[in-house]
DNA sequence: TTGAAAGCGGTACCAT
DNA sequence: ATGGTACCGCTTTCAA
């Protein structure tokens, strides 16, 4: 056997190009580009012969990079995230979202390009169209460094620049939060009308003494107790969607919201539900049942309540929020939404943009489960 | 206020590029570009106004694409998943992984880019040096096509063409895979040792009738018994890897390893696993002991036996593989391996390529975790 | 069928 | 502190 083909260096040690091989086969840049990408444009002769010498020049097809800028095209979709990636990947209800988008990515053959924006301190919402003023460093600089053809925001607050930047890049986006700017494509579920289905259950069972398990209110890592001011002023949109359907399902039964204790875990993770609940847990006006925003928090709880000899489902009720594949295990009654479709058809609205001036507002349908952790108020 | 900013079209609805700004402020396109590029290079007051004008025509800094191309830098390391991602995010192993990756890119500003190569058949292994003649079009392409500094492979098999395909890009690599080639950077456990850990205890228990869970030998999908001759002519390191390690550990004690079942489940999930069991758990010679060569199959293989009203670790024995969270709380015997750990050195070996000559193969520790699913064989 | 020329949008080096 | 100039590697008219 000859040398081994090193790297993909040529023979002086530069990075084989279009143009080497087209010298090495004496032709012109343009067929070898031909040869790639249009093969019906030059004879299969030719073409193998430009194989040949790109096998043995170790060149291994067209730049991405330069192909992608001359092309115009990135072949690939931004996922931004709110969340360190180590998080996003932790709720199986984001893996089910994420899995959506990249079925459809897949079968276009786009890849997906994930993008951190670890929860940063950043300047007042004001002013949303100017692009923000460049020179940052995180987390503009990772929006603006994307090779991508549009972008998937995920659980992106409100008002997060962001959203300008990329308006500015000119590359379209779709988002999942329903209080969005709403020239922002959005897909998603009723958010206040989905909580509502559980706490109207819950109230229908005859709890009035309830308490809500929240993932972060004001920033990420406090937990504990927010007040209605401090729940207002969140900037999730989902969060605030979930509340308000907490809340009018109580309200319409006479509880009075700023009885119900909201408590933040801090982060969205079981263990965290499960420290935080100690926040309702412990104390003597224990309430007979708690709504959680998300499916991990209730698992958390559970097993807060597990540890103190709590059955649940008798002694206290628990809903949670998405139907993940846990929940159906831990018997969970909770609020299904369907996440893969939801990521499925994000991924479709930003590779086959509709043609429609109209900014596309997708609404899924959610229903109610009832499983083993909810049941009558005790008395 | 005047019109509003119109994605990034200039007046003449082109887009606005360094060049546009340059005109409108009367500078040169290299001012602008350390405008954004080295804020040093000039003074403040031009920096500001360069960026007012930049405001002013839509124009949101320097196109990432184009940045890549002549800096000769991507920003963005490319994961390579076999299996379609949708199941890749499946598998909490996976996801520790896939975070430590992400962790440390984050860190350096890196994106992570999701390459999916969906199973599909490809040529025979031979010529692993020769780039693959091009023009095919899956999973070549996106190796091809994806704009990044880097691959990490995760689960390809040995042989995959697309290790040839990025040797001829001339990017570095790393791979998870013991069995791989020995000239592509390595991180990873010693699969054998580690399993034989697992295999060990049970042999220490009494077991000697034992089956083994695996996710696939020979084609996914394809669930049921595998003779010794497929389980040879897997092409997954790993796999191999983790039989010979159980194999080692039971022939020690007499056990002749054609008397072992070996069941694939057909794919890694909990509930194929479950299903799978049948053909071990609903027969005349039930075995004592099952070793799941993953955790997400122990704990389907869990599930199977609390519906057939088994007492695990009394009447039945299950130990797993991973240590991933959920194991805990199932009370799983399981061997622990790093997998955050890692992922993070991966990131490392491609995003700070070490000096050294010698291909790097770093080996993690593991550990045997005994929880409460085995015990002594009965009788 | 093949080739020449003109960019795609920037950055880096070297002068000024 | 700025600007000129070359070039990153490819694709795409358009003409031969």
């Amino acid at each position: 056997m000859g040398g081994r083909a090193v790297g993909a260096k040529d023979s002086r040690g530069r990075r084989a190009t279009l143009q080497t091989v087209a010298d090495e086969v004496g032709v012109s840049r343009t067929t070898v580009s031909n040869a790639y990408g249009r093969p019906d444009q030059l004879n299969k002769d030719l073409r193998e012969r430009i194989f040949d010498a790109a096998r043995r020049l170790g060149y291994s097809g067209p730049d991405a990079t330069a192909r992608s800028l001359r092309r115009g095209r990135a072949g690939a979709i931004g996922l931004l995230f709110t969340e360190t990636l180590s998080y996003a990947f932790a709720d199986p209800y984001s893996v089910g979202f994420l899995r959506g988008v990249a079925e459809v990515a897949e079968a276009s053959g786009t890849g997906l390009l994930l993008i951190p924006m670890p929860p940063r301190a950043y300047g007042p919402a004001g002013d949303k169209d100017a692009p923000v003023p460049p020179g940052n460093d995180d987390p503009e600089t990772a929006v603006r460094n994307a090779v991508v053809d549009g972008f998937c925001l995920y659980c992106v607050p409100v008002g997060h620049p962001a959203k300008a930047l990329i308006r500015a890049r000119g590359l379209p986006m779709v988002t999942t939060d329903e209080r969005d700017d709403p020239s922002i494509p959005y897909v998603g579920i009723d958010e206040r009308a989905s909580a509502r289905l559980a706490a109207e259950h819950i109230v229908r069972l005859g709890h009035r003494r309830v308490a809500v398990m929240v993932d972060q209110v004001v920033a990420p890592g406090t937990s504990g107790p927010a007040t209605v001011e401090e729940q207002l002023a969140s900037d999730c949109g989902d969060l605030q969607g979930r509340l308000g359907g907490y809340r009018d399902a109580l309200e319409e039964v006479g509880v009075d919201w700023r009885s119900v204790r909201v408590v933040a875990a801090g982060r969205n993770s079981r263990s965290a539900a499960a420290s935080a609940a100690a926040h309702f847990l412990d104390v003597a006006d224990r309430p007979t049942a708690v709504l959680a925003i998300g499916d991990v928090l209730a698992l958390g709880v559970l097993d807060a309540c597990e540890q103190r000899g709590l059955v649940v489902g008798r002694d206290i009720s628990v809903a949670g929020f998405d139907d993940v594949p846990e929940a159906e295990r831990a018997r969970l009654t909770t609020v299904r939404q369907p996440m893969g479709e939801k990521g499925r058809i994000a991924g479709r609205l930003l590779l086959e943009p509709p043609e429609e001036q109209k900014v596309p507002r997708i609404k899924l349908p959610t229903e109610l489960v009832v499983r083993a952790t909810t049941g009558p108020a005790p008395h």
